[in-house]
DNA sequence: GTCCGTCGGCGTACATCGTACGGCACCCGC
DNA sequence: GCGGGTGCCGTACGATGTACGCCGACGGAC
């Protein structure tokens, strides 16, 4: 790993053109998107130098010519399909008031968490900004302009909602990627677990969580449900909202 | 990467014994303290397998005779970590209503991914099904029970807080972490992106994300302050929670 | 007391990762 | 036509988790 660190030139990077070519004809558009193709297949963990070499036809070391280094390249993959939230759609601002407007944000954003899960592992650290975050960013706050919150209320409430989704979506995420790799279903599992659990809780005592956990994956059928959990939790959010604009 | 998966194996390292040495005196208990240790002082990446042992003072190998995989030890560490939470502390439902209740959930969870960062990185997938998970689940339970909410709900409420401080601890950690990597002080970071980006928008038009961006900025001293992003989350929640209750 | 099977400890080896380094060959300006 | 810069890329290094198999020390049977 490189000790390297430049802002200017991964923000240069971001917002530069990725369509020129080199002598072979490797452009940025290229890397970054047969980097997006293998992410999306087989995860981020896939989405190697040398695998992505290999789909382009070039070279591992032939990256570096256009890429800094992974980190750049997966700051280039983040941008690259945050692209995709808002357009061929209808801004969210066009909807019928900011709830409206909100609830439509969540679920474009929550759609994207599933079309790339990898999206969540490659974020973290400090923001993107490259130009499609920046779109997202002011299309999203559009939604919360002229309704009666401060500035910095309105950056607020959209990263408590964004957050909400990024945490549900995780969950989601986590629980597929646990069944791709160990090859067992929800209820496969938890029919391996849950009799040894029995076992080996026998003499302590958990009153609560056995009988919430219960209710809970019984009417889940697993032990979490991330798609209950985001639409719980966005309405819950919501009405907290609108006591805060009261 | 062993292809291995065996939830009952998994199970029953959690609940066994931690202390019964092997002939060198190794123990699992010492085993996950030295990992635990190591990922405080430097992050998950540098609890390597070589490094554990070599802090323990035995060979690499050997802790395989203790632990299957780093997976499981995984799930050692953080089961462990999590029995700190409420331990030598107020049991949280002994607060002054299920509002403080859950407000103190909150603080507790909060102070104990920022003593272990990598306590983030370290969980998702499946539950921990361990002892001290158990018992952070059924105290957090009893802060929300006989106040109304249906089973479901209790969970689902409890869900929504954890996850809310689970994505503002991970933004916390990211920025930390960034900081740490990068060498570069949030306020140096955003002194060599500044002018860089303003350059680089030129022509594009951000007027609302300009806005509201500057005035964050500005209030937080920096791109984002994860610690008001934890409080007002959390009030906004609980008001919606109480709204729920009604 | 002796012997032997079992099992804890561990050295070596392998596939995989990101990437530093340096050589080769092409292409453009003179 | 030719010299220099630059795109391309093969090789090599230090990591990682862990499979495999050897060694040597215990514990029970006689």
């Amino acid at each position: 790993m490189s000790a390297k660190s430049d802002p200017g030139r991964s923000l240069a990077l971001l917002w530069g053109s990725h369509t020129r070519p080199g002598r072979s004809g490797l452009t940025v558009r290229a890397i970054v998107e047969a980097a997006i193709a293998l992410a999306d297949a087989e995860g981020l963990d896939a989405a190697t130098m040398r695998r992505v070499a290999d789909k382009i036809g070039s070279g591992t070391m032939s990256l570096y010519t256009h890429v800094p280094g992974k980190t750049e390249l997966n700051d280039l993959m983040v941008d690259t399909v945050i692209g995709e939230l808002y357009t061929g759609v209808d801004d969210p601002s066009g909807r019928d008031g900011w709830r409206a407007g909100m609830r439509y944000v969540a679920e474009r954003n929550w759609d994207l968490s599933l079309r790339h899960p990898w999206l969540l592992d490659a974020t973290g650290g400090r923001p993107t900004l490259g130009p499609n975050a920046l779109l997202k960013y002011e299309a999203e706050l559009r939604v919360l302009d002229g309704i009666g919150l401060t500035d910095v209320q309105m950056d607020s409430v959209l990263t408590l909602v964004l957050t909400h989704v990024e945490g549900v979506a995780r969950s989601h995420a986590g629980l597929a990627r646990a069944q791709r790799d160990s090859g067992l279903t929800e209820l496969e599992w938890w029919r391996a677990t849950a009799p040894v659990l029995e076992r080996v809780m026998t003499g302590h005592d958990f009153p609560l969580a056995g009988r919430v956990g219960e209710a809970s994956s019984q009417v889940y059928q697993a032990s979490a449900d991330p798609v209950h959990a985001f639409a719980f939790g966005l309405d819950v959010i919501l009405d907290g909202v609108q006591r805060l604009i009261d």
